[in-house]
DNA sequence: TATTAGCACTCTCGCTTAATGAGTGCTAAA
DNA sequence: TTTAGCACTCATTAAGCGAGAGTGCTAATA
């Protein structure tokens, strides 16, 4: 019989003081406390019954005989999916955050830094936003320009807006005149495909015999094959605010507190959480306990996805200490990963 | 009578063993651990006798009445200007450093980030490099690349080869071809101008009249006065390895660890304190009990510049305890801004 | 006169012990 | 089924104590 069947309405009750409870001191819950601030009309006595109950149903758990009870992770999963009602977000709070994006310019990564900057201040935690993966994103133009005798700076346009630049050596000097000639022709002939498919089609065109015939296209695509060469794969986040967390209590230990900053250090692991949610939209809660972060047990991740036409961009999120206000948090994300998806709809 | 004066080949000696063990080990060294470990030929009474004149004049303190001696400010100061002798950078490091460079991409942001990288891993401390001044670059040409209907990118190419682009938002739309011919008409005239003296010419050519009769030249100069708007007096910083310094004893408290993440989160601080270093070329050493870092008592920074034809372009340095191998750092340091000048001068 | 040995003194650090108090589980009564 | 009462557990804190490191001073020595 699963926690599902079994809890009356009662328990329920019970489970949700003792995470509000949590939340807000950080420090195990006592029956009386329990009795006195959330249910009063019901005795202390009686709450330790239920807390026992709960025990056993592994909800709950003492980290020593003489301690209030904690929520385990099968808690918090049941409280945040059974329990926990979410409200919209305040309106100061999205009054806060659109004006976040007011006045600055509509470059991607100043758009997604101000969004995790918007974040972590509201959230008072860590805040991450994954860019969007490069080899998805939809060719538009392209642009060489001339740095010197051997380098040349190659940009990628998406559709999206997003704008990338490598710098790129060459063998052979080519005048600006003939890279813009290049330029036309290879933003002509590309124009539509993933940058994926962009890789492929010129990597294919250099196998084919007749563009050793025609020298123009046969720079273009060489050009561009080295540019793609660079990082296509590579995602890239950005976080803010980690010195939030090193307020909570629970990091409040030079132990906790260096495995947590070589934990945002290596950014692989979180990238690869973010990546997850990609696959389906919407609100997304990764709890630390649940096996993903294994070094620091004690964080858990809210994230959200943003998008454009449909398509799946990016994911953005907050992390904080498992212990955080879901009520809050999951409209916060929930919110401001439409508005992102807004911003990028109306370019 | 200052120390310089009335300090005697023993004196030295002693202050000098203070410091090395100090280094060392982090703790307060007693007159014992100095007769034995570095005057063996001395006894520890007259040691004392020697520490408590060294303390007399402010170049020793004792943290409290039955500890060993630790160096002032002053003493730290002292030690440096008087007694440190300077070698040269291990063979192996500097071949490492070397290294760091090969393979990658000329772009300047890579390889400032590859220089700070290796200072910090061979330092095992933070590393921080101060992007060259923008305002300062020699100008060399200048792109236009069109986004969309409202969005521009204006690339400036330095003579250094440095490339920063910035998106600009537009009133209305302009080709492609449209952009080239102002890219190549601003970059023929204004070639060879500092990025503050092209700022300057186009104020000033937007003011007189002429231009009002060139379109040309009209819509040019607009494209790139709204480019130059942004950030050009902002200096950037690459600031890598801070996780180094959580090692050190003298951050194993939660206190300081979080002033010191704080600091190196507020970057205009270290940018001043780098500003400074690029008054005079060489290495410069700052103490943090010198005033300058008020937060973090118990730090330093040992910077040298980095330059190109003569012209300093910017700083770089290692932030780590006061209590830091500085026969090892300075010269790793040194080193460092001189290969990276010659890169510069490469190219 | 400069150096050194000897010794009493100071202060930190780590350990043990005891007191405190929060919270529990169990039993018996309502 | 709920609740009051009570004995019990265990973390946390404060206090006390001894050991050890290091000093400054004095007197003896080279």
């Amino acid at each position: 019989m699963t926690a599902e069947e079994i809890l009356g309405q009662r328990d329920k009750q019970v489970l949700e003081a003792v995470v509000i409870d949590y939340i807000r001191t950080g420090e195990p819950v006592g029956s009386r406390t329990v009795a006195k601030k959330y249910i009063p009309d019901i005795s202390p006595a009686t709450i330790r019954n239920v807390m026992a109950d709960l025990e056993e149903l592994n909800l709950l758990y003492r980290p020593h005989t003489s301690a209030g009870r904690v929520p385990t992770s099968l808690g918090w999963r049941y409280y945040i999916d059974s329990i926990l009602t979410i409200n919209e977000l305040a309106k100061r709070d999205r009054e806060r955050i659109k004006r976040a994006y007011e006045g600055s310019p509509k470059e991607i990564q100043t758009i997604l830094r101000a969004t995790s900057r918007i974040l972590s201040e509201l959230s008072k935690q860590a805040a991450v936003v994954l860019l969007p993966k490069l080899s998805q994103t939809i060719f538009k133009r392209i642009q060489f320009v001339r740095v010197n005798q051997k380098q040349v700076l190659t940009i990628f346009i998406a559709e999206s807006g997003i704008v990338q630049s490598f710098l790129v050596e060459m063998d052979e000097d080519i005048s600006q005149d003939e890279l813009n000639k290049y330029s036309r022709y290879l933003s002509e002939s590309l124009k539509g495909l993933s940058l994926l498919e962009v890789k492929k089609r010129i990597l294919k065109e250099m196998e084919e015999e007749r563009i050793l015939f025609d020298r123009l296209l046969r720079k273009a695509i060489e050009l561009s094959k080295k540019a793609l060469q660079v990082g296509l794969d590579e995602t890239d986040i950005v976080i803010e605010g980690q010195t939030n967390l090193l307020n909570y209590p629970e990091f409040a230990d030079v132990g906790q507190m260096k495995k947590l900053l070589s934990t945002f250090e290596e950014k692989t692991k979180i990238i690869k959480l973010l990546d997850k949610c990609l696959s389906s939209e919407g609100v997304h809660i990764i709890l630390g306990s649940e096996a993903e972060f294994k070094d620091v047990q004690n964080m858990s991740l809210i994230s959200s996805t943003y998008s454009r036409g449909g398509d799946i961009l990016g994911a953005l999120g907050v992390i904080g200490p498992t212990r955080m206000d879901y009520s809050r948090i999951i409209p916060l994300v929930d919110y401001t990963a439409k508005l992102l998806s807004q911003i990028f709809e109306d370019e």
